[in-house]
RNA sequence: GGGCGCGUGGCGGAACUGGAAUACGCGUACGCUUCAGGAGCGUAUGGACGAAAGUCAUUGAGGGUUCGACUCCCUCCGCGCCCACCA
């Protein structure tokens, strides 16, 4: 019997004692592989998500290992966050021994996995010396002009207390309250200026080994349009309109314009009979959350300005609506409306009567449009936009959905922003020499009224010298958005005791860019997008020499209760790793997370498809528990097995380097099923086994070393195939009637076409389908079947 | 509403480039073993008809291309994910 609990403990002890698994940043003869998983928040305990992620990944990185890679698997703590800092406000604990706990708990838990990570370079974000540096990145990109400091509308989670990204908010809800709407509020808030990036961060996917997906929902998120920017004038008034348009072939038929509810300038173009009406219609906008103005979707609302402006190609009269179909935050928050050809605007034109005038026909080309008609719309496109452009009208432009990247936060469990607020000088940034800039110790985690941070509470904190006049000053209390800290994790890992640096050029170039990356498709915009800005932008201040983080990504999908839907404690349908652990061995848990499915696809957990695994192992132990006392055979006698054998180191390193882990396990045990069968020889166990360590690494190691052998399995290569061997020089050649397999016969490769179709009219099942009529056609595919079409 | 993806036995899922559909595992049934419970081992099973050899059908539904379609094309149905008034 095999004990798989006690016998993962011994591998696991021996393996910590030895420093097995200790990456040098160099070693001759080897290439580096950096491996990454994504790291987790400390949220208290490993759950299946992360077993799914950690395990499968490491599989991947122990077949790297063997293939005879310096291959780096670093893990950390992503461990700010507000989760801390609510149970500091619950529970009265402070967010750091809170989160210090939970890391623990968790680290204990990730060495059941029996993964090869390198724990001697963990990372902590919340510790003073790894948010060091993230505050130094944050001064880098404040000195090269991409963190400023703004007033405007943001999201706003009532729940959190603090703004949220434009990624943060997900169906008009705060990412962590599903059921709390997120509310528009005015703040003074810190951005980093991603737009910079924008057409990079699109570019430059091209290049990437990602999920075509992933990449996609980026490029979406990113959102370029290309189009023009037309101006508007407004009639008896100095004030022109810019309108964003991606259809300025349309011009002739603009018949209208709208403006955002907050466009500055509604209030000055309102006419007097307007004013009361507009000025409701505004109110009753800002009262709105986001979700509700969503869902406002199937009635258009709206109000007349009184103003007019001029439609700037033909001088017709254009009424200034105002509606909340228009968003202040996208193009120039105004809309020439073109209700003959969109959707939207002919809604609006519909219910307020405003004419519609058509100008593009069927054939996209373009009618009533002066000296334009008859063109094609592509072409209509250009020449509309320059000739605006000549007459100082207009001019091409392009816009992105991207929005800046908001980070401050109004609470006190993260980065603390290192600038100060003088009377004199205004914002200045904190020398270098400064940081950390830690946070204070603190009791009350409340938040503070008005959108402050609790950090305001800690006047020793607050109250500072100006680095620039050395005069009174305060420090600002916003903390950073933590995925700021997780933007640039992956570099730190390379070097990460590194005092003067966030990691020496030496170790940064030896490891990067990430070979392979491996995490939740839920980053798809988040972190992973942030990750690549902060690498951009690295790269541009010349940190960094290379221009993308993550040359390879791959996402596994979500692991489901037993019924098939979500793991969640009140359906009662979680499975838990340490009961599992506890029950089968990790070994079997990670080579049935393998086996369940596809990676990327997840799926339910099956508590009895685990046992098979158990079964497999236990099948395997007994078998080759008795070679320990055989003498070795040099050459396995059994040919058909030894290619077979052959043909699943091929197959397993394949499918492992494709992720394809479930087609990976399912021909162990064909092979083992095999080996069964016809003879066990410990030579083909121990290759057998090398094909195993992988996936069962102590279970691997444990009859490695039981067969006599001296050092760890773990530091043997992966066993080469003979390419000879993988083919047969037979097969069964299949013989259809009709496209229906009626005979098959075994027949050598090297057999003509025309000695096949002899061979297969000559069978006697075939003569009698065949029953004296003449084949129409013999399709002979090579080493496979022949068809006779009757 | 838009984009992307998926649909194969009782279940999880295989199937290379269009070439024997259901590999591998779970489950189920029977047998052996066991004081018993379980576990283990062996055999069978994959839909229909048949005692069996076998025959026919079959990859959400319908159509098409092809000697041949889970695979390619069209229509429809169902499910999942992402985005969501982006001008």
């Amino acid at each position: 019997m095999y004990n798989a609990v006690k016998i993962e403990k011994k591998w696991q002890n021996i393996w910590e004692k030895s420093g097995a698994y200790k990456v040098k940043d160099k070693i001759s003869g080897r290439d580096n592989f950096y491996h990454l998983v994504m790291f987790p928040y400390p949220s208290g305990n490993l759950h299946m998500g992360h077993w799914y992620n950690y395990a499968p990944a490491d599989v991947y990185a122990r077949l790297k290992k063997m293939q005879g890679f310096n291959v780096l698997s670093p893990i950390g703590f992503d461990a700010f966050g507000l989760p801390a800092e609510n149970a500091a406000i619950k529970n009265k604990i402070h967010p750091r021994a809170w989160t210090n706990k939970n890391i623990a708990t968790m680290k204990k838990q990730f060495k059941s996995i029996g993964a090869v990570y390198d724990w001697s370079r963990e990372i902590i974000t919340a510790d003073p010396e790894y948010y060091k540096w993230t505050q130094w990145m944050f001064l880098k990109m404040y000195e090269a002009g991409l963190a400023y400091k703004k007033k405007s509308l943001a999201n706003w989670c009532p729940e959190d207390q603090a703004v949220l990204a434009n990624e943060q908010v997900v169906n008009g809800r705060c990412w962590r309250h599903p059921d709390t709407p997120v509310i528009q509020k005015e703040v003074d808030q810190w951005m980093f200026k991603i737009t910079d990036c924008a057409d990079d961060l699109i570019k430059d996917l091209d290049g990437l080994d990602w999920p075509e997906r992933t990449k996609l929902m980026q490029k979406n998120w990113i959102g370029k349009s290309e189009g023009a920017i037309i101006q508007f004038a407004i009639h008896d008034s100095q004030f022109i309109i810019p309108v964003f348009t991606t259809r300025p072939d349309t011009l002739f038929g603009a018949t209208y314009m709208v403006l955002s509810p907050e466009h500055p300038l509604v209030e000055e173009i309102t006419t007097k009979e307007q004013k009361k009406a507009v000025r409701r219609y505004v109110a009753d906008t800002r009262l709105k959350s986001e979700l509700e103005r969503m869902s406002a979707e199937k009635e258009k609302t709206g109000v007349f300005t009184g103003a007019c402006a001029a439609n700037p190609i033909n001088g017709k009269e254009a009424p200034i609506w105002i509606s909340d179909y228009v968003l202040m935050n996208y193009g120039t928050g105004a809309i020439m409306a073109v209700p003959a050809h969109d959707e939207r605007d002919f809604e609006f034109a519909k219910k307020f009567d405003i004419p519609v005038v058509k100008v593009i026909d069927e054939k996209d080309r373009l009618i009533d449009s002066g000296e334009f008609t008859g063109m094609a719309v592509s072409e209509a496109k250009e020449k509309i936009t320059a000739w605006l452009k000549k007459k100082n009208l207009g001019d091409f432009s392009i816009q992105y959905k991207l929005r800046d990247w908001i980070i401050s936060r109004q609470r006190y469990w993260g980065a603390p922003i290192p600038i100060v607020y003088c009377d004199r000088c205004g914002a200045v940034p904190a020398p270098e020499k400064d940081l950390p800039i830690k946070l204070p110790p603190l009791k009350n985690f409340q938040p503070v009224g008005g959108g402050k941070s609790p950090l305001a509470r800690a006047a020793s904190f607050v109250n500072t010298k100006c680095p620039k006049c050395r005069g009174k000053a305060v420090r600002e209390t916003d903390t950073m958005d933590t995925f700021v800290d997780s933007s640039w994790y992956f570099l730190r890992y390379t070097d990460s005791k590194n005092k003067k640096r966030f990691a020496s050029d030496n170790k940064l170039n030896s490891w990067l860019p990430v070979d392979m990356y491996v995490g939740g498709a839920e980053h798809a915009v988040l972190h992973l997008l942030y990750a690549r800005f902060f690498v951009k932008v690295l790269k541009k201040l010349g940190y960094v020499t290379f221009n993308e983080p993550f040359k390879a990504l791959r996402h596994q999908g979500i692991i489901l209760g037993s019924d098939g839907q979500k793991m969640s404690k009140s359906r009662g349908n979680v499975a838990d790793p340490d009961d599992l652990v506890g029950k089968y061995g990790a070994d079997a848990i990670r080579m049935y997370l393998c086996f369940m499915g596809e990676y990327s696809q997840g799926g339910p957990w099956s508590p009895t498809g685990v046992l098979g695994i158990t079964r497999f192992l236990e099948r395997i132990y007994n078998k080759f528990f008795t070679l320990r006392v055989t003498t070795r055979k040099v050459a396995n006698s059994n040919k058909e097995l030894t290619k077979l054998l052959h043909r699943t180191i091929k197959k397993v390193g394949e499918d492992i380097e494709n992720f394809r882990f479930n087609t990976a396990v399912s021909a162990l045990m064909i092979l083992f099923n095999e080996m069964e069968r016809k003879d066990i020889s410990k030579n083909n166990a121990e290759t057998f086994l090398k094909l195993l360590a992988p996936f069962a690494p102590h279970f691997s190691e444990e009859l490695w070393a039981i067969l006599g052998n001296k050092k760890s399995i773990h530091l043997e290569s992966w066993p080469k195939y003979k390419s000879t061997l993988l083919e047969e020089g037979d097969y069964e050649l299949i013989i259809q009637i009709n496209g229906k397999t009626r005979d098959k016969i075994k027949v050598s490769k090297n057999m003509g076409r025309l000695e096949l179709e002899k061979l297969a009219l000559s069978r006697e099942i075939v003569k009698k389908y065949v029953d004296n009529q003449t084949a129409k056609k013999i399709i002979v595919v090579p080493n496979r079947l022949i068809n006779i079409v009757l």
